[in-house]
RNA sequence: GGUCCGGUGGCAGAGUGGUCAUGCGGAGGCCUGCAAAGCCUUUUACGUCGGUUCGAUUCCGGCCCGGACCUCCA
């Protein structure tokens, strides 16, 4: 199957050619771990998860690397607010991040590089550019000298007089042009710092993945991905250093970007309070990791999406009816099935919005079948496509269950006043039956009474 | 100022030069002791003004609205 996807270099979906069929390498800009991860930062780790699976399905062999930047001055000027130790710090945040990003069903990439370990790279990087005369040392600094390089500013479309021309930052004074960018700079003994031929010091924000992606990926490899917002300065930066340093190479051949996130309708902000961390909504919505992973694939990766509580609510209630069926058709098993209309999809630029659509004509397949094969086949369908999507794998009982909350009385006691409102039923006492019904549904527990007389229930 | 992206039915959200997105919600029905779930039927769209065309939501242009980026936010 011939997978296009969006090009941000060529700004067009174009085919995906492997540069090498049977090896497909990736790489995809990571957290800077200071803080905890917020739903902005969880959009391309899921979008970039299903192309991973999507990769792995169409190629023999994909190596994903994701990175974990742990320098940078965000990270040592939260360390010293908090008064923590910088590496305390990172390690914590990384841990999180881990979490959060298991609980939307992220597969880890392949490979998970950290930057403090890369800083030899990092200068051997830097020394071959300042030999090939594409950076210069000013005043402890290391910079890249941009109008070395003709053709800086392709992928961002900005040329670098526009970018001099639009700068809202003041210029260092040790630039030879505003738009050089630093990639070293000297630290203080109470900062980080390692040594180098400059003195002791620590790596400017980009150079970090340019070591780390060729180091594990090769100085040519397939895709690179990431947010919009890292295009520029990020991408175009890591483009510049990765190309001058090595001419004969062409680094990533591929750019993707993920669209911009809005909360409740309104730009995220810190100042407005809609800056939703992942960790804050595991702990609102617990267990409900999928239903988030939902709302993220339910808009297409490009496009902008707004983030609302009440998509984390539509999108539990509709995996709640995947897995209402996938309950009903827990005792048959799924044939085998390919969900070529899925893999069609995601083929298409990682169309997920249309993929899920497949997966609810599965679903009504599953609900509409009369015969236990008619369910195999489309159990099966429903499942294989949700494996490329990472969504409806839970247990259907655990998925309906959820997490008991404090307010209600448990599973067993549940389940003990179940037993009671059906034999209040059996004597035809449907006043009782009713009222601890009601009592139930109050709590936030559905009941669904069985053709066979049993009762199955879910959390609301 | 420059560059770029988007505006689809009550909501979410795909897609297409001329029969259907899909889901939620609403209405009616079947089923049920009543529900719940499921099934069936049904409801309403393509910002605006022009152009191209036999025909445009889909192509082109203007305008309006919203958003992003222009040195370190995914």
């Amino acid at each position: 199957m011939t997978l296009r996807i969006h090009d941000t270099l060529r700004r067009k979906k174009v085919v995906f050619e492997p540069l090498d069929p049977d090896h497909v390498r990736f790489y995809v800009c990571g957290p800077t771990v200071y803080d905890f991860a917020h739903i902005g930062n969880a959009r391309p780790v899921v979008v970039f998860d299903v192309l991973a699976r999507l990769l792995r399905h169409l190629y023999p062999r994909v190596t994903y690397v994701r990175n974990i930047t742990d320098v940078e001055d965000k990270i040592n000027d939260r360390a010293k607010q908090l008064g923590e130790d910088i590496r305390s710090l990172t390690e914590r945040t990384a841990r999180q991040f881990h979490e959060d990003m298991a609980a939307l069903g992220a597969l880890p990439p392949d490979i998970e590089p950290r930057a403090t370990e890369h800083i030899t790279e990092m200068i051997a990087i830097i020394s071959a550019l300042i030999a090939n005369g594409h950076a210069y040392e000013a005043d402890g600094h290391v910079l890249f000298d941009v109008p070395s390089m003709p053709d800086y500013g392709r992928l961002s479309g900005h040329s670098r007089e526009e970018l001099v021309a639009g700068a809202r930052v003041e210029v260092a004074p040790y630039k030879q042009d505003p738009a050089d960018f630093v990639l070293w700079k000297p630290s203080t003994p109470d900062l980080p710092g390692w040594e180098s031929p400059w003195g002791r010091g620590r790596p400017g924000w980009h150079i970090e993945c340019s070591a780390m992606s060729i180091k594990y990926l090769g100085r040519t490899f397939d895709i690179h991905g990431g947010g919009q917002d890292l295009i520029f300065p990020h991408h175009e930066n890591e483009i510049a250093q990765s190309r001058c340093a090595h001419p004969d190479a062409g680094f990533a051949k591929y750019w993707m970007h993920n669209g911009y996130l809005m909360a409740e309708g309104e730009k995220m902000s810190k100042s407005l309070g809609n800056f939703y961390t992942v960790h804050e909504l595991l702990e609102e919505f617990p267990g409900r990791g999928e239903a988030i992973r939902l709302v993220l694939l339910q808009t297409h990766y490009r496009q902008p999406l707004d983030f609302t509580k009440d998509g984390i609510v539509q999108a539990k209630a509709t995996l709640d009816r995947f897995y209402l069926a996938l309950r009903e058709a827990a005792g048959i098993a799924a044939a085998a099935f390919e969900a070529p209309d899925v893999m069609a999809a995601l083929s298409d630029d990682l169309n997920t919005p249309l993929a899920i659509s497949h997966l609810h004509e599965a679903l009504g397949a599953l609900n509409k079948a009369a015969t236990d094969k008619e369910k195999a086949a489309a159990k099966g369908r429903l499942l294989a496509g949700g494996a490329l999507l990472g969504l409806v794998q839970q247990d259907p009982e655990a998925w309906l269950r959820g997490a008991a909350e404090a307010s209600d009385t448990g599973d067993a006691g549940i389940e003990s006043l179940i037993a009671q409102r059906n034999e209040a039923r059996k004597s035809k006492d449907f006043e009782t039956a009713d009222r601890i019904r009601d009592d139930l549904s109050k709590a936030g527990i559905v009941l669904e009474d069985k053709p066979d007389g049993t009762t199955v229930w879910r959390r609301a």
